[in-house]
DNA sequence: CATGAATGAGGTTTCATTCAT
DNA sequence: AATGAATGAAACCTCATTCAT
């Protein structure tokens, strides 16, 4: 039909085969949802036929797991390493990590993941564990251990520093949402950055002491 | 077996038949998630056959919508009231607005409904803007109104209210969705009261001039 | 298309359904055998849709296992009993067996089963198995037991009974296997009426004492 | 990786390569049946590719059918040669022939080459044609005319030498389909020698005139 | 009002078979 | 001679949905 494309899947380099086929996967899945997303329709926007993707995943769920495996890890060590290098004040950590969250949020398909993983993790518990352990179950923490050295070192106010984490993250999550499953359907466009750095404003103005 | 419990189905007062049914499809949409739960399975939980569920619904996607249209309503114009009818500072109110809103997370579905719509917005669109409508789109200029009435009164300083509006709300999403999607999978137990009132605790302090 | 035939399948006597389905699945798995048969098939040679198949069996496997089942049981307890009332001379006897299996071998679809369990026990053991257990172990048994008592009594000569048994039965199967797998290639129809008599007559003969 | 093990499939007597797949096709076939038996396994058995399979023969059943070719003709040339060379008593060269047939069942593959035949002779009834013409139509034959000259010598009394044919071969196939069937299922191992002397025995002594 | 029985429409998955190198 | 990559064709099975009673 076009051009290019028709060069038949047989001599497009393989190597590449896979991450092309979670990024038809995640186009769809985003577009659609996991279950009215077709294989068939997957396949054919990776030009490939279904039975290709078999060689590469073992099962509709691979796909899922593979994309939120794919996309996890990098950002938290990154996030993780900026928090565990860092001295003096915290304030300043905050607002930059949450401007690193909200640009990954605008530069990556982050949110439609947290979507994805919020909406499967029911039917897929699997997906669900492994998104808390090693999302949720790190950065919570690593945000928890910051604000506690904020109040340890007198620059923050005693708040309950679990409650305050989540009071944070909270507008991160409602942005990403928004993104994900409301602005699609029509919804404002949301500034995930503003929004970062309004919350990050109002936070550390909430913590002072 | 057509001792008392076979009664049922026919002898029950009938004029609760949808409601009945409504609660069983809750119940299995929250544990499987919309797609998983076989339309079989509301039947059985709700004590009925499959073919009785068409007697008062159209669909599967009707059980949603019915569901998503029964827990809506009431709550957004109970808020409006709350407001409309206020008078003097607005902190009291907002603290007010925000436990009743814990309340309801903690008391109804509603955290369930929440993630309900947020996983089936894509694949089922006219509930994600029935959603959208009636309760984001009624919620969010509810407290923005708040925030800047406010502001026009000297109570808050200048800020952004539709920013601050979502700052304000995002911990109450992560509640919803935290007990609805993670707390089923192991996630610690969520206390959305105590949420709700360090949020308004954090936004007034954060706000004040 | 035809007639009658023509009645859906919505109004004929639902009893009748599961061994309607067993009756088009054994023509048809005797036809091309358990693997080419198609469920498709099965459904619309019993007048049904496929789907409808799974109102009354779990699985393709199901058919083949309650083909084996129906078709088992009784005739054994018959030989059994036969042999337990019987008194007197055991030639007589044996010939009477010989000619009971032959029936059932002529009259029933018995060749049938056995070739296909034979087929078939690799890839589905649990038929294996309970062939293994209701029908040789218990038919080998009841014969060497009367050879046995033959011996007792003087009639036969001393013989090994198991291998006696084996040689016994070898041409029954033999005329099974033929009549399932070979007549219908075009082999000479076999006679196994003719064939257990003479069996029978020339077993006697060699236990002669 | 690439040491020695590796080298295998190009360097390996490449004329060995048809014999190797049918031994690894007949293992498989044997073990899982037919149908269930994947090319691809009989290839990685064989230490092959899947493709590989196809420079050497042009389809599943092709294997099969070459199985069965391989395995046949000699034994039946060769029995038919001891026939025709005899010359005196019929009787011990029917011990001899049995005696021979069971050494085949025991020292080579034939039970399992039988029972594969058996199974998928409806399916591909090139494949039973072929047994029925090379096989059955030979050995029978040459068992008759056996016992043809055993009666027209005296040796013999006079039966229906068709029938008596069928009595002498029915307990081999028994031990046959027993070893390939059953036995890999559990039931107890079966010496095919002693039956097959049995058998001779019970034969020889039936026919006395 | 209620249901047991039936089905249409499809989706995921599997595999023998073929290209292109 | 050999293979990794790809695919067409189909089979099984599931389920929302509808009849006929």
């Amino acid at each position: 039909m076009t051009d290019q494309s028709e060069i038949t899947a047989r001599k497009r380099r393989p190597e590449a085969r896979p991450s092309e086929i979670l990024e038809a996967a995640l186009d769809l899945f985003t577009e659609r949802g996991f279950n009215a997303t077709r294989l068939a329709d997957v396949a054919s926007r990776a030009g490939l036929s279904k039975a290709a993707i078999y060689l590469y995943f073992n099962d509709k769920t691979s796909l899922l797991t593979a994309l939120v495996q794919a996309t996890v890890g990098a950002n938290i060590s990154l996030a993780s390493d900026m928090i565990s290098k860092h001295q003096g004040p915290v304030a300043p950590l905050l607002r930059q990590l949450l401007s690193f969250m909200a640009g990954r949020m605008e530069e990556t398909r982050m949110p439609d993941l947290i979507k994805l993983v919020i909406s499967e993790s029911r039917a897929h518990p699997e997906i669900g564990h492994f998104y808390l352990d090693n999302v949720i179950g790190k950065a919570l923490p690593l945000f928890q251990s910051l604000i506690e050295r904020g109040i340890a070192s007198g620059e923050f106010r005693e708040v309950d520093p679990r409650l305050t984490v989540k009071c944070l993250v909270g507008p991160m999550l409602l942005g990403a949402i928004w993104k994900s499953a409301f602005e699609p359907i029509g919804a404002d466009p949301i500034d995930i950055s503003a929004l970062a750095a309004h919350d990050a404003d109002l936070i550390i103005r909430a913590l002072r002491p």
